[in-house]
DNA sequence: TCTGTTTGTCAATACTTGCGCACACATGTT
DNA sequence: AACATGTGTGCGCAAGTATTGACAAACAGA
């Protein structure tokens, strides 16, 4: 199968700590991987250091080297192919509001696109 | 950590298989576990079983059982929890879309509150 | 400059989890 | 009874996670 960027993102979203960290950021504009540590008493940097290296590969943040401190922020593009699978498998409760999204947003930017699928 | 059903559902999410399940039974009304086995020729009813096992634990489909049959759809709410997760990061790039998507499928029920987070 | 400290990652190691398969079992059909 | 449909169980293998120890980079102070 393909090593699409949804395999990435997906997983990257899969873990629980991950899924915080992105909170965290996400609440602040920028916030260093020692800081990100201090919130979590159970955690060492190292584990830390290797969520952000998760997430960094698969497009959920970006990293700003400032000294020797490394800023984390949230980027926002890659939520766009989660909305997109959302999309391709709830299109039928979803076609509506859809529509109406398209009406308030940019109309042409509406991947229903096929996630990866494994050919029988 | 309280496992809340937002680890359910990106666990489940976080296979490409399962995702391409979700996808194949997404375009159509419903499918028998064989007819979904059967368009993986890499798997045997059994995998294909323990993940449909896992999607139905994640509330993302729902089983309808005929006879020896057992038919499998989609079930539309659960992406609220993704949605929620998503707002609380992404709010700025997402608030239109998640509003409505919360609009469709649950009225009431709008949690935009925090995800699980270890307290420091 | 030269230590010493802070920040963050890399490497190697144990531990845990998850996936897929083979087999057996339960259920329903003919 | 014989067959078809699906699932539960146990096993082997692979992948992911957290820890310890060590390392590179950058700053502060004497």
């Amino acid at each position: 199968m393909a090593p699409s960027d949804s395999d990435a993102i997906f997983s990257a979203l899969a873990d629980p700590t991950r899924r915080a960290i992105l909170s965290l950021i996400g609440e602040h504009e920028e916030l260093t991987a020692g800081e990100i540590a201090a919130h979590f008493d159970s955690l060492g940097r190292t584990a830390v250091s290797s969520h952000l290296r998760i997430l960094r590969l698969a497009g959920l943040v970006a990293e700003r080297r400032d000294g020797r401190f490394r800023h984390y922020s949230v980027t926002p593009t890659p939520a766009d192919a989660v909305v997109a699978f959302l999309t391709s498998v709830y299109q039928n409760s979803l076609e509506q509001l859809a529509s109406a999204v398209q009406g308030a947003a940019t109309p042409e930017d509406v991947p229903v696109g096929r996630v990866e699928e494994r050919s029988a």
